[in-house]
DNA sequence: AATCAATATTTGAGCTTGTCAACTATTTAA
DNA sequence: TTAAATAGTTGACAAGCTCAAATATTGATT
């Protein structure tokens, strides 16, 4: 168990080391959209036609909800996105792309996809091994 | 080529799920000692008897020279870090733990080895295989 | 039907993180 | 010795966050 954990937190460690060093470029990818990280990975969370609470945003963001409320007026401000109405709850915010929201999110894939990533050293084996790994840790997490 | 970025993006966006959904318990840390995520990470960084030079702190958070001086500010007030003059330079300010902040960092990584983090839930050689994954992606990156 | 607890969102205060531009002090190179 | 590069700081300012408190709705219990 002992041994579980080092190397648990091993990994932690070696990830937390990644993701900063990585940082520096993340910027890049919606620089040109003057979107930060954040608004970034919302903008790729929210597919175009599946809209979601506001509540479930601030979930997957592990994030307080003021927070989201906050994100949101930023991103609607920018046109990007829009609160609608909740079908049988008047209390939920759902969350969807505007048009030029669904376009820019798909300039952003894109322009992502153009510019290669470091994973894209890894071998192809590597890189299945880690999408596998991501998956499961992922997956098991909540319900 | 197309293929390869493709899974690289799609191991990317996993990688930056995940991120966002374990963060909520990334303050769980740190937080007994005061410590924001960051704070942490930047203990976790500095070893005991291997002081770096503020410059090299930036490089490796990815960010502005003027971001680590608020951030040693805020540490050196807490009395976990001090700033020391370098041998050969007296333009360099040489990073280094107080006593308090090395039995801080020890207490801290006692504690998170402690807590079962999600990696835990890997099978030894997923483990493994993550650690080898994220050793190259860190090597390659800089000499 | 009236009430009470839970849920979704917002507001406002206040902190940390982060960037940029401008400035000082030192070092290095021409 | 002047000029260019480097290390760090400062001040202004935006964004990301959290917390506590307030509003509006919903659901469950009497």
């Amino acid at each position: 168990m002992a041994r579980t954990n080092d190397e648990a937190r091993r990994a932690w460690q070696l990830l937390m080391r990644f993701f900063f060093r990585q940082r520096g470029q993340l910027p890049a990818c919606g620089d040109q959209f003057g979107l930060s990280p954040v608004q970034c990975h919302v903008l790729h969370l929210l597919e175009p036609d599946d809209p979601m609470p506001m509540s479930r945003l601030a979930k997957t963001l592990s994030c307080d909800a003021s927070n989201v409320t906050g994100l949101v007026d930023r991103l609607e401000t920018r046109g990007l996105v829009e609160r609608r109405p909740a079908a049988g709850d008047r209390r939920v915010r759902v969350l969807g792309l505007t048009p030029t929201g669904s376009r820019v999110r798909g300039e952003l894939l894109r322009h992502v996809s153009g510019r290669p990533n470091p994973l894209t050293r890894l071998t192809p084996d590597e890189r299945r091994a880690l999408v596998r790994i991501l998956e499961r840790l992922l997956d098991e997490q909540d319900g």
